[in-house]
DNA sequence: TCCATTATGTAGCAGTCGCTACATGACTAG
DNA sequence: CTAGTCATGTAGCGACTGCTACATAATGGA
C-alpha cells in the first residue's frame, strides 16, 4: 500500500503517451515528469540523464508498436497486392494512428541528424513492419519477399507525400504502381 | 562603404546555410544571428518574431531548392524509368545533398505536427520536384504524368528507408517495382 | 538494534530561450 | 538647421533547460 516504488517500467507508459501527444521536440523533463506523476528529479534518478531516457523511451515505443502489429495481424489473407496496400492505408488514416505517425517523422528526422537512439528505434520499427507485411502478402504472390519490400517502399512514400499535402499525388502514384505490378502478374 | 543596411534578403542566405548545417531544431536566435553577422536583437527587428523568421526562411530555402532543380535540368533525356530513378538517387547520395535531406525530414516532421509554415514549404518543394520529374521522364513513356507520380512515390519511400538504415530494403523494393513497371511497357 | 541502501522532496544553479526597453548614431525630408 | 525615421548596441527580464546538492524518510539485512 505504501508509495509503490516507481520504476522505469512503470513510468514508461505515461511517458510514451505524453511523447505521442506532444512530440519529442517539446519533451522536456518537467512536463514529462508531471505527465508521469513524478518530478524531473526522479526521472534523472531512474534514467540517469535525458538522453538515456529518450533512448529507452523510443525502445519502449518500438516495442508497443510491434505488439500492435502482432495484435492486428489476424483476419483473412488479402487477395491482391492492392488489397494489402488498401488495408494498410486505411489503418494509417485512422485518427488514432495520427500521433504515432507524427512521432514517426520526428524519429526519421532524428535518424537523419544522427541523434543517439533514434536510428535504432526507427530501424527496428521498419524491420518489424516489413516482417509483418511479408505475412500479409496474398497467397499466390509470385514473390512475397520482394513484393513486401516493394509495397513498403510505396506505402512509406505515399505516407510522406500525404503528410506534406500531396495526398493526391500519392494516390495516383500508388494506382500507377499497383496497376503495372498486377499486370505483370497476369 | 558605411555599414551596409542588413535587410531580410541579405540575411537569409547565411541563415539558410546555418539551418542546413545545424537543423531547424537547434536553430535559436543567438546562434542564427551570429552566423549571419548580427544580433538576436536585429533578427527580431527585421522579421518580427522567430516564427515569422522560420517561415520566411523555409520559403527562401524552397526557392533555392527550385533554382537548383532548374539548374540541374539540362542533359539528355533518360531512356528508361529505371535510368531516371538511378540518376536521381545518385544525385541524392551526393554528400553535398546530405544537409538538405536532413532538413527535409525535419520539415516533414513539422508538417505532421502542424507547425506554422512547414507544410507550405514542404508542399511547394514536393510540387516543384514533381514538375521537374515529369520533364525528366523518358521520351516514349506511355504515361509521363502518372509515371512521374509513381516514381516520386517510390523515390521518396526509398529515401526514407535508406535514412533509417534500410537501404537494402529500399534497393530491392525499387528493383521489384521498376522491373514490373518496365515489363508492362513492353 | 544499527546501519546501509533505496526512494523521494525541496531548493537551487548556471545556462539558454524569445523578446523588449532604452539609448544613440546616421541619414533624410522640410 | 531641425525633426523624424531607420538601424543598431547594450542590458536585461522572466521563463524554462538539464541537472545537482542536501536532507529525509522508509526499508531490509546483519
Amino acid at each position: 500500500m505504501q508509495n509503490k516504488p516507481l520504476s522505469r517500467d512503470s513510468l514508461l507508459p505515461a511517458l510514451a503517451a505524453y511523447v505521442l501527444e506532444h512530440g519529442l521536440g517539446g519533451a522536456s523533463l518537467r512536463p514529462l515528469a508531471k505527465a508521469a506523476g513524478t518530478s524531473d528529479r526522479m526521472l534523472i534518478y531512474h534514467f540517469g540523464n535525458k538522453e538515456d531516457l529518450i533512448s529507452e523511451l523510443l525502445e519502449y515505443i518500438a516495442g508497443i508498436y510491434s505488439a500492435s502489429l502482432d495484435a492486428g495481424m489476424g483476419g483473412q489473407q488479402a487477395a491482391t497486392r492492392q488489397e494489402v496496400v488498401a488495408r494498410i492505408l486505411a489503418q494509417m488514416r485512422d485518427p488514432a494512428m495520427q500521433p504515432f505517425l507524427a512521432l514517426w517523422w520526428e524519429i526519421v528526422a532524428g535518424s537523419a541528424r544522427g541523434v543517439a537512439g533514434y536510428k535504432d528505434a526507427a530501424e527496428a520499427m521498419m524491420g518489424r513492419l516489413l516482417e509483418w507485411l511479408e505475412q500479409q502478402m496474398p497467397e499466390g504472390d509470385p514473390d512475397p519477399v520482394g513484393g513486401a519490400r516493394y509495397l513498403l517502399t510505396m506505402i512509406e512514400g505515399a505516407q510522406m507525400l500525404s503528410t506534406v499535402g500531396h495526398a493526391r499525388t500519392a494516390r495516383e502514384g500508388l494506382r500507377e504502381g499497383l496497376l503495372a505490378s498486377e499486370q505483370s502478374e497476369d
